[in-house]
DNA sequence: TATATTTGTTAGATTAATCTAACAAATTTC
DNA sequence: GAAATTTGTTAGATTAATCTAACAAATATA
């Protein structure tokens, strides 16, 4: 079994691959803030374990076995994630810190519970996929809100970051998954958008959180 | 902040305290199932961070500080062992390994809203007592059921060992937390007792079971 | 009390996960 | 393509938590 260090690693690889799988030392040990040689020596061994595959001075790439337990660790952090909001009345502002700790939780039952209790959902409180107990997860189909045009009415469905910041920025803006938006404006200078929705006649919102959103057109 | 290892060394000193809060060495790494040297150096090192009274060839006693850290532990693992089984619908058997592992979460928020939504218990689902936030712990008034006599009634308050093996003894017999029970005779040659309860006639208790059964007397 | 047994300590090794310093390979830039 | 920069590796050290072997102190027993 994975220590939870191992877990850590795996995840990060997990998320980092580009689309052929690959990722470089350099990015994981940034990733994890971990120097370059603690991510090189993690990696080899890893290999032993038969979680990657690994060449001197190539980028490291998950065996099948690597990414399904890797899903399975993120799909202990969703489940946690959603747990938390929905059973236990935190926001979604709050509940990363903590599913990080309780993903290295070892008690299949404990999230299988969560699971039922929840209805077993398919998306985290920030819209991203909670991967089967198999390690599959389903591909969802949204696009960028910077990407949409002027007079485009979108739903908010998930997000591309998570952090505490960005997610009270969007509470004090009642900017809650499943808000529809209408695209007002798109400012050709610096790219920002004016969108208004429910309660919000017309709110402003820069490149860098359009960036951030991830919608899917209504119309 | 104390490590996993510390918090475990931590609450077997508090377990294993003697009426004078003296533990020995040897009885620590029993319990821990670790080696005398290690825990010996464990404890030194405990010393170091001011948790312990240690001198050499002596008993280890926990100091003021080490005992609320300790009892802090010990709440959280009560306190989860409550939830898993008033909220998540785990068997009183089952929660023990679990609560293990989520006792080390460090996540204040989430074990007080656990508190919160079982309604501030001050029992585990073993009976025993929950520490409050300030680590201290109510003194519980029950006597061994081995102490009664016949002819008493007396309800089954708690147990001083929640091995799943013995939980599961007490499942097979519908013996669980608050039940009543009538002791119809003691056996002076291996001092079994005879009880009665509901949907239970006469019921027969080895002594090694009613060491570890704790009851109030009713009459 | 002398001896045997139990309990506790010291010394030294191991493993996992980390670090820094130094160097080497690969890539980018001029 | 040579030089500079970035990226990756090796070597060696560190810390926490563990071990075994050997020895020493304390306690129990004869």
């Amino acid at each position: 079994m994975a220590s939870t260090a191992e877990e850590n690693y795996l995840k990060a690889l997990f998320n980092l691959a580009n689309p052929e799988g690959e990722v470089n030392i350099s990015e994981l040990a940034q990733s994890l803030g971990v120097s370059m040689p603690t991510a090189n020596s993690m990696v080899k061994s890893l290999q032993k374990s038969g979680w990657v595959v690994y060449e001197k001075y190539k980028p490291v790439t998950l065996t099948p076995e690597g990414r399904k337990a890797a899903a399975l660790v993120i799909r202990k952090h969703r489940l946690t994630e959603m747990f938390l909001v929905k059973k236990m009345g935190f926001g979604w502002e709050e509940v990363h810190e903590v599913a990080e700790q309780i993903e290295h939780i070892h008690a299949p039952k404990f999230f299988e519970r969560m699971d039922e209790m929840l209805g077993f959902p398919t998306i985290d409180p920030h819209g991203s996929p909670i991967p089967d107990q198999q390690g599959r997860i389903q591909a969802l189909s949204h696009v960028v809100l910077s990407s949409c045009l002027p007079g485009q009415v979108v739903q908010l469905t998930a997000l591309t970051n998570s952090s505490a910041d960005f997610l009270e920025f969007l509470n004090n803006r009642q900017l809650s998954l499943g808000k529809e938006l209408e695209i007002l404006s798109k400012e050709p200078y610096d790219h920002s958008m004016t969108v208004s929705y429910t309660g919000h006649h017309s709110e402003s919102l820069s490149e860098k959180v359009c960036e951030r959103l991830l919608v899917r057109v209504i119309s």
